[in-house]
DNA sequence: CTCTAATTAGAGTGCAAGCTCTAATTGAGA
DNA sequence: TCTCAATTAGAGCTTGCACTCTAATTAGAG
């Protein structure tokens, strides 16, 4: 069940819960960290923890939709509409993004996993993805019939943003996979590697 | 232990208990599945899997050691050096690589964590990766000399092939996250377009 | 202060999973 | 056939984790 805390005190009883679990996710993976594991990190008792989650799984879900909601938030926030951007900014935001996924590192890392385990956090993530997916497409092919882009077809227009998204999410996962240091400047570079050919200069 | 078949029906057993587990793992994912389960679905007893298997993680790297041997042999192998091999040729064996991590689906979804979590096998993975890299980096640098490909720097060169390996290694897993089928083609497709703008004509 | 509900502690339970152990069975060579 | 090592079965042990339960404590309202 999910408890909604009344006093703000408790408030943070909750959040501590939270933040001490991303911790230990990001550190040993969410397999190898117990509740009672969580509960000792944020200081408090495991009943106290199964006060304010029914669920280890309860954990876990309300740390995406912190995500997806931050994620979320640095797309529609600000008053700059997205149909407005320029390429070089959409570039830095995608980057970005990327960033703020290395805060949820754990999720990077086993959101593949969690969603095929998971049928409502799957549906979840398709939906925001669908709608992002569906805001990109928009935005790039105003960029087409604005001759900031390259007459490219529909279909290549789709794969481009496949391209870029596909980068821009996983690159900073493979990046450490393979043991070299990750900058938030190398994904931008190379995002940019893959979309400047299909630009029009001026 | 890792122990060392003596006859050639036994052998069997060995490769029956990975089969199994490989068909579990892909279905369910690792840790959902249990060692009694995979016994189960090789039609033998608990007992007889640890005479084969001193732990999971052993059959975890076993099944990790035959994707990675089958990848290698698929770039290594066959007379033609791949020096000599051209733009086109390389982006079907990339896709084709993409479709051998099909049928290891579950380290797609997983291996980030798995090599997150144990260090030997991060290990391997590096020693791998890193060959690859210096192999397609040397094969790049021949294109480029051979004018073949637009005269970029080496960091765009190296951009170049990370963005490519990024795309392959992930796509399939993500375009499963996100619910739409996935074919051979549609990979090639998304290479193309990344690496086509590099590549000069003739 | 008193009463009540919210919050917390922490010992303890149930159970499932990884793994062990011993005895039975098989099969190849002498 | 006999022998002995390789292989297999399967009951069951151990551990450790998710989760529960009850009693104590705190904090806010009247």
């Amino acid at each position: 069940m999910l408890r909604t805390p009344t006093t703000t005190s408790a408030r943070r009883t909750r959040d501590r819960i939270l933040e001490a679990a991303l911790e230990l996710f990001n550190e040993r993976g969410t397999s190898a960290v117990t509740t009672n594991h969580v509960a000792a990190q944020a200081g408090i008792s495991p009943g106290n923890l199964y006060y304010w989650f029914s669920d280890k799984d309860e954990i876990v879900r309300e740390l995406y939709a912190g995500f997806a909601g931050a994620y979320e938030e640095m797309w529609s926030g600000s008053d700059a509409n997205l149909m407005d951007v320029a390429p070089a900014e959409l570039l830095k935001r995608l980057a970005a993004g990327a960033a703020l996924s290395h805060r949820y590192a754990f999720l990077g890392r086993e959101l593949l996993g969690l969603l095929h385990g998971d049928p409502i956090l799957a549906a979840e993530y398709r939906t925001v993805r669908a709608r992002r997916t569906a805001a990109f497409d928009a935005l790039a092919r105003r960029w087409r019939s604005d001759g900031v882009l390259r007459p490219l077809s529909d279909q290549g227009i789709a794969d481009l943003i496949q391209a870029l998204w596909v980068i821009a999410e996983t690159w900073l996962a493979v990046g450490e996979m393979s043991g070299t240091s990750v900058e938030t400047a190398d994904g931008e570079r190379l995002l940019r590697l893959v979309l400047e050919p299909y630009l029009l200069p001026g």
